[in-house]
DNA sequence: AGGGTAGTATCAGGAGGCTGATATAATATA
DNA sequence: TATATTATATCAGCCTCCTGATACTACCCT
């Protein structure tokens, strides 16, 4: 007989993030914006001139899922892609004005949300709880 | 300047479901399920008899997404809808005897992705563990 | 009995993730 | 030089989630 799925842990896992990014969709929807996309601005506003592929890797997606985020953030005109000079393939992504503005904005938006997430757990204890969810992601990251 | 996301909290809490997920799909992708369609499976066989509604609820997921899910079980042959014969529109949802072997199946493939994800916990911290991720998902759920 | 409210199922459309396959450029190697 | 490998972008198709809209049923209340 298939138990109940409360006692799992993965299952809270899931749960608590779940309702984290429900949070974020609302924080980033009156500015337009989804948590992949915010993810994008975010990214390119510290890094810019990065490719598909890089910015793929570093969202831990895959690079033809990162194309649909990116073409979307080109259509509204936040994101610029232009050819690189050395390689003829590469298409380096940067923000225009208006996306360096979204990010700003939406990176307000989501610092209230982090906020409010720590609330949950006291101040001595937020190291150690970030060191437990980066084991977790290493025990189950392959390789 | 939009700063880099890897202080966050709410990152670090992405990555590791992400890594779950992920992990979750490559255990259940050999049976033919998704982790979605793992979760109707799993929660039909402990309550069977629920509608759509009902299984949207307890997923936290809306009632038109359990549709695809529960429509898709159904052309596999899982799961069975018939109606309520008190209430003309509610169809109550169970598994067929496949559905059940699936699930048997499905769960101990689960079982040993939980397993490796305890591995990231001192024994003695699970209890406290769980905890936060419970307190997570208080914080960021509204109402 | 009649009418509003709530619950339920379903259609339509969009976003974002995946796999698989294809095309081309850059690089390594025989 | 010629070929093979690697990196990159992109197309096509599927699944799961979302919002918005629609239709029908059950229930409550006047």
């Amino acid at each position: 007989m298939t138990q109940d799925m409360t006692p799992l842990f993965g299952y809270r896992l899931k749960l608590a993030q779940h309702a984290l990014h429900r949070r974020m969709d609302e924080a980033l929807r009156p500015l337009g914006l989804s948590p992949a996309q915010y993810a994008v601005l975010a990214e390119l506003n510290v890094r810019p001139d990065q490719t598909n592929a890089d910015l793929a890797d570093r969202a831990f997606i895959t690079p033809q899922s990162m194309q649909g985020v990116l073409a979307r953030l080109e259509t509204q005109g936040l994101v610029v892609r232009r050819q690189d000079d050395s390689h003829g393939r590469r298409q380096l992504a940067r923000l225009t004005d208006a996306g360096h503005a979204r990010a700003e904005a939406a990176n307000r938006a989501v610092m209230q949300v982090e906020t409010a997430l720590r609330s949950a757990i006291a101040p001595a204890d937020l190291g150690e709880a970030m060191q437990l969810l980066d084991r977790l992601h290493r025990v189950m990251t392959p390789g």
